[in-house]
DNA sequence: ATGGTCGTGATACGA
């Protein structure tokens, strides 16, 4: 089972590159992010005709998730518990059925958190805090889950081109890396890790040549709990997609688990 | 060192 997360920087101008992706990769479960769209306005009418049901988490303008899956979904779960004063679409959780028994796969969108030291930086590491609640409350039930989405953070120099220009920046800061380490040490696998040492990126900002120069970073991450990461066969990252025409800023990631659906 | 680019939705704002 192929399962892939794709900040696709807003649907209605990526829907003709979210369609080719599709037909091309054929992902089974799809994790999307930034899709700057309400759910009435999300384009589910093209999506749903390649054979995908579609569950979507919107708001107006910024933020928004969605999760595309050719399984039925079992249940859907949007927001992340911990602030009921939290409005932004940064969280949906779906579960389906496989022939292992329940998948749980989550699309998130944990905030960027610019600049440091103002109240985005401590909403982000709020966040980040109430993830690992999430966390450790759904490991207990022992189950494949895949927590996926944009994590807005740099774990490791190697995670960057240039590790020098992140150093005052909330993606690559010590706080923001503990936070994500945390999920690591609680049982969580960085899938790309676990397959690979290599450079890779998932992001390249569209300013300033940073594509050209291959000036990116990764920040979109598959994290797998014990009972998915013992099903990982394959983990890469798709950046032939950053060269296309109208690109997202972000390439999807990939996953590919000796699962199928039930 | 500075300014550089996008998407949304109609104007600044977020990234």
């Amino acid at each position: 089972m192929k399962i892939a997360t794709w900040n696709i920087n807003g649907v209605k101008a990526r829907i003709d590159n979210l369609l080719t992706w599709l037909k091309d990769s054929q992902p089974d479960i799809v994790c999307l992010q930034e899709i700057k769209s309400v759910d009435e306005n999300f384009p589910r009418l093209e999506i749903e005709a390649l054979g995908y049901h579609v569950e979507t988490h919107g708001q107006k303008g910024f933020n928004g998730v969605a999760i595309l899956s050719k399984l039925r979904f079992d249940e859907v779960t949007c927001r992340l518990p911990g602030n009921d004063g939290d409005d932004h679409a940064r969280f949906i959780e779906g579960v389906f059925s496989t022939s292992a028994g329940v998948l749980r796969v989550v699309s998130l969108y944990l905030p960027n958190g610019n600049p440091v030291g103002t109240e985005k930086f401590t909403y982000k590491l709020g966040w980040m805090e109430r993830l690992e609640a999430w966390a450790k409350d759904r490991l207990a039930l022992e189950e494949p889950i895949v927590l996926a989405g944009d994590y807005n953070v740099i774990p490791q120099p190697i995670d960057a081109k240039n590790p020098d220009v992140w150093v005052n920046d909330a993606l690559y800061q010590p706080e923001s890396r503990s936070a994500f380490r945390q999920l690591s040490l609680l049982g969580f696998t960085d899938s790309i890790r676990a397959v690979t040492d290599e450079a890779l990126y998932t992001f390249w900002d569209y300013q300033a040549g940073a594509w050209q120069k291959n000036n990116g970073i990764r920040i979109d991450h598959l994290m797998l709990s014990p009972e998915a990461a013992r099903h990982l066969d394959a983990a890469s990252v798709e950046k032939h997609v950053r060269a296309w025409e109208k690109p997202s800023d972000h390439v999807p990631a990939v996953v590919e688990l000796a699962l199928d659906a039930a």
